[in-house]
DNA sequence: AATGCTATTTATAAAGT
DNA sequence: TACTTTATAAATAGCAT
């Protein structure tokens, strides 16, 4: 979208790519949000800027509840990355290499959250 | 975008809300790829179906690095939701409950995770 | 339920201010 | 350095399979 059709990859002009990344991270939160509820559904969305701010969104619920609800899934119900089209994102290769470390990953801090659910600490939801 | 505006509500008729979500999804998970890359920034994505299956996109590094990276953040670097126009996305009352409630359910997430940097515990990253 | 097809609406890259 | 405008690329709603 634009007067060129723009390649993906890094932009190197440290101002172009300022400009970028916050005409699209709108652009992301509002199709999140309209995901969330065109489709009643629960999305979270967490993005580092360029120098290191963060943004979020979250629809449905608080992001801590959905981080929560994806890391404590039981493994044979967790989505795969990618589950459109992964040759049309990046190389398989990648996606294959990055499944392994998020397997181990996932395992360590499933172990850290499981407190979360316990008696003791309890969350509000968003209504 | 399609042959008629869409407005944002729940889409009632349950064939529809599934072929949008599917569709959606994978637009969301485009986006939030290309502004992964095109920025260079660590980019998280959770969504859940409107049947409970989960998908997830991360780009740059694991789910479970940016998921830790976002809660370990000090208060005065955490991100505000909608920090694009509140208003443009939802109404501003909805969106300063939902504040107040993620404030209650950060200060409950970052306690349990602070074990997540302790030396017992290491994390891997994607390079 | 899933995929392909257009007419339209949206998003946005550059240029302008 | 940031907003506004404009031309163009992309996304997608409703249909047809």
């Amino acid at each position: 979208m634009g007067r060129v059709k723009l390649q993906i990859k890094k932009i190197e002009n440290t101002t172009n790519r300022q400009v970028t990344f916050s005409k699209r991270r709108n652009g992301l939160i509002k199709k999140a949000y309209e995901l969330s509820v065109l489709c009643d559904v629960d999305v979270a969305l967490i993005m580092f800027s360029p120098s290191g701010r963060v943004s979020i969104f979250s629809g449905n619920r608080s992001i801590e509840d959905i981080m929560a609800r994806y890391v404590n899934l039981p493994e044979h119900e967790r989505g795969r990355i990618y589950e459109g089209d992964p040759a049309e994102i990046m190389s398989l290769c990648e996606a294959e290499y990055r499944e392994q470390i998020l397997e181990e990953n996932l395992k360590q801090i499933r172990h850290v959250l499981q407190d979360y659910n316990s008696p003791g600490v309890q969350t509000s939801q968003v209504p």
